[in-house]
DNA sequence: TCATCATATGAGCAATCGTTCATATGATAG
DNA sequence: CTATCATATGAACGATTGCTCATATGATGA
């Protein structure tokens, strides 16, 4: 009996193997997609997208941002080094207090497509 | 001594009150925000965001997909289960082979943006 | 009816994630 | 300097995630 020809992955012998060309041949580089996935994965988390969704209304402290979003200081404090190390929030100190501002424009737009998205329907 | 008026979860005294209130009131409800990174975290996979990028181009069988890919047919079935109930892609069965397409146009209105945005700076 | 094929799914596992707790850092006031 | 306060961080934990493997489902053709 012969081997199949695609044994390791796809077991099925049909593909439409022009469309799969055509397709790959058009779809974006697998580097752009991972990055891309990794922005969408820093929203994906309700914390994170709570402190994103204040810190659009205005500049807040850590204090702040943990006593509105009913939080730990610490687990404020965690996603926000996660959120500015994806460059998506900026930090200023004066004196004790560092606040902290959104990096960027698009967050916003993202975020707002996004709910748009969910509201609609 | 008097105990502390934020003792539970921030344990400062000198955050902006006012501020808070206000943010308070602009912000959206907790239940968009929640929906929005439930969004944003099936985007948050390079597979699936693979597996969205693929079907922007072309309606794609399974077994296409586990070739494109080069993931086992379960790995994307279990993906596609997961972008399905999150109403992203949709499927029409013809004999044996499902084939799967995007749902919704502002899936890749969202990914464009995003992309827009790993691309600048 | 039965064998075959494309797809779906449940259990299990390693890896990752988000929080808590304890503690460190670094600026300020006395 | 020292005490205090806002913030940062490392370790540890329980929960969730994405994959693999084995098997189930459901349509087709003989």
């Amino acid at each position: 009996m012969m081997k199949s020809e695609h044994s390791e992955i796809c077991d099925c012998n049909v593909i439409h193997e022009d469309t799969i060309a055509r397709v790959r041949g058009e779809m974006p580089e697998e580097d752009p997609i991972y990055e891309v996935s990794e922005l969408f994965k820093v929203f994906g988390d309700s914390t994170r997208a709570r402190i994103l969704c204040a810190l659009d209304k205005s500049e807040l402290c850590v204090c702040d941002l943990s006593a509105l979003l009913n939080m730990t200081q610490s687990a404020i404090s965690h996603q926000l080094r996660i959120l500015k190390s994806a460059r998506m929030v900026k930090s200023r100190r004066s004196g004790k207090v560092v606040y902290y501002s959104l990096a960027d424009d698009h967050i916003k737009q993202i975020f707002d497509l996004a709910f748009e998205h969910i509201l609609e329907d």
